[in-house]
RNA sequence: UCCUUCUUAGCUCAGUUGGUUAGAGCACAUGACUGUUAAUCAUGGGGUCCCUGGUUCGAGCCCAGGAGAGGGAGCCA
């Protein structure tokens, strides 16, 4: 039986038998204290060993991080801080943990410290709880597209195009990296390749997910995505997973409504699956927030701010909106935004930041991009100057998400390629779909990490996913 | 990739103007303690001061190069 089931249970005489991982010993005089925890939980479960039950020798291998299992019978507690424990009678050590060697030891450890062990900070409080809401939150992505009649799409991890325009590819090829076939040019010869041609690792499942959204109308894709981009920061991974849905019929306005309602979902399922994870993750921000200076400091705790999305409306202004405000504020008119403000420009961190945590303290969803700013693919407005794009701000964040109504039309699609010098034979596949029934579609892409950074409060993505990929670190 | 800060014990960090044998807290070990909550108290062991080279009578400290990490920016999700 898991800690979690345990814990819930009323003292009885019945025998049970408690396996995990010890997290502290305490021993006194007469009387030793194991906390014992299994994952299943942010709770350990106390056992109390009263002098003479288990031999001092196994006593003794009881260390941090030893894997034991402890037979007893569950009893009141007479300490506090625990309505229940288990009195041993005997235990079984599984795996020892030589305490000179463990690195894991009863007290603060660093996040940076914590990166370097990551095969062993899944044993953490923090890592541990943020593990269990990273699984709360894609069991409740996979929930609401069933509740909606979506369907879960696999779109291919391997892609033969390089015209998803997201970022650097990570090139997959079994040609050997030393005296590679050459064509007569002196190029790679990509034809004796495994797949006869070029292949990459997939940088978004978009347009594929569109192929699919042309058939079965609402699908959505849920994996692993990659980009090799040199990004040093705290919110990218070379490797990520990204939740993609793309709806027939939909058009802007409609993809809105779906990338409030989707997230709010998700966001409320961790709020109401993972209370003790989240009041954990909570205490632990409050206690990083009180080494900041004040004004830096959040109004609102980790609970407060996740009800406060989802109780609230997200802003929805056009980008030209948000270029005014930004003109007229304070901020802008004293000289405090470092870059420029102006119709045209693609908005920088620091103007988004003040957008969200500034002047609407709120998510904002930014639409209407001028279309040289944003992907071929997006459908261009009337005026012919803008598209209709959409990125999610969350506060803290930045982007979240992604998105846009396609452009369905044959001839403006095609334009667009060859605009941004995409040659027609590489996605002649996307392109027919336009010719073939086109169809008034939209969809978006949510970065799943960047959600659970904001669900769990912290702030490096990598420590938000067990092992994180980053440009010079794939150990683990 | 750019800017910036950092690298001293297992961990978190101090280390004065360049000067004898490099410190603290925690962790760990041993002992004490009648039920603890990251127990407490006492005692003890523990160092390639990131690496390479240089300046100097003398370098943890100064200089040059390199490596790694953090934060910010860009790219984006």
């Amino acid at each position: 039986m898991q800690i979690k089931e345990i814990l819930s249970l009323s003292p009885s005489n019945q025998s049970l038998v408690i396996k995990g991982w010890v997290r502290t010993k305490r021993v006194s005089a007469n009387v030793a204290f194991i906390a014992l925890n299994d994952g299943s939980t942010i709770h350990n479960i106390q056992g109390v060993v009263s002098d003479g039950a288990v031999s001092e020798e196994t006593l003794k291998l009881v260390t941090t991080g030893a894997c034991i299992a402890m037979t007893g019978t569950l009893i009141p507690s007479q300490g506090q801080g625990q309505s229940v424990e288990l009195q041993v009678n005997s235990i079984e050590v599984y795996g020892v943990a030589d305490p000179e060697k463990y690195p894991l030891q009863p007290k603060k450890h660093s996040l940076e410290f914590l990166r370097e062990i990551a095969h062993l900070r899944p044993r953490t409080n923090t890592f541990s709880a943020i593990l269990r809401v990273r699984h709360a939150l894609a069991y409740a992505v996979h929930t609401y597209f069933n509740q909606n009649q979506f369907f879960y799409l696999h779109t291919p991890i391997i892609t033969g195009s390089d015209a998803e325009g997201a970022g650097e590819m990570f090139r997959v090829t079994t040609l050997p990296a030393t005296n590679p076939p050459l064509t007569e040019d002196g190029k790679v010869d990509f034809k004796e390749d495994f797949f006869g041609k070029e292949t990459n690792l997939t940088v978004s499942g978009q347009l594929e997910g569109e192929l699919g959204a042309m058939a079965l109308s609402k699908v959505y894709t849920f994996g692993p995505t990659f980009r090799a981009e040199n990004s040093n920061t705290t919110r990218h991974l070379a490797e990520f997973w990204m939740i993609e849905p793309e709806v027939a019929f939909n058009e802007l306005e409609d993809n809105m409504n779906l990338a409030e309602d989707f997230t709010k979902f998700c966001i409320k399922y961790a709020l109401d699956h993972c209370a003790d994870d989240i009041a954990f993750l909570e205490k632990r921000l409050l206690d990083e927030e009180k080494t900041k200076k004040k004004e830096e400091q959040s109004e609102l705790s980790l609970t407060e701010k996740l009800r406060f999305v989802t109780e609230n409306d997200f802003e929805r202004i056009t980008y030209t909106e948000a270029i005014n405000i930004l003109l007229q504020s304070k901020t802008h008119k004293q000289g405090k935004f470092q870059y420029p403000v102006e119709w045209g420009i693609d908005l920088q961190s620091e103007h988004e930041r003040w957008l969200v945590e500034k002047h609407f303290k709120k998510p904002v969803i930014l639409t209407n991009y001028p279309k040289d700013i944003k992907a071929f693919y997006m459908k261009l407005d009337e005026d012919g100057k803008t598209v209709r794009a959409m990125d999610v701000l969350f506060p803290g964040i930045g982007e979240i998400i992604g998105g846009s109504q396609r452009e369905d039309d044959y001839e403006k699609l095609l334009q667009r390629t060859k605009e941004v010098g995409i040659e027609e034979e590489s996605i002649w596949w996307y392109l027919e779909t336009r010719k073939f029934g086109s169809a008034p579609h939209a969809g978006f892409g949510l970065g799943f990490e960047r959600l659970v950074l904001f669900v769990t409060g912290m702030s490096n993505i990598r420590d938000v996913i067990p092992f994180p990929r980053t440009p010079k670190t794939a150990e683990f």
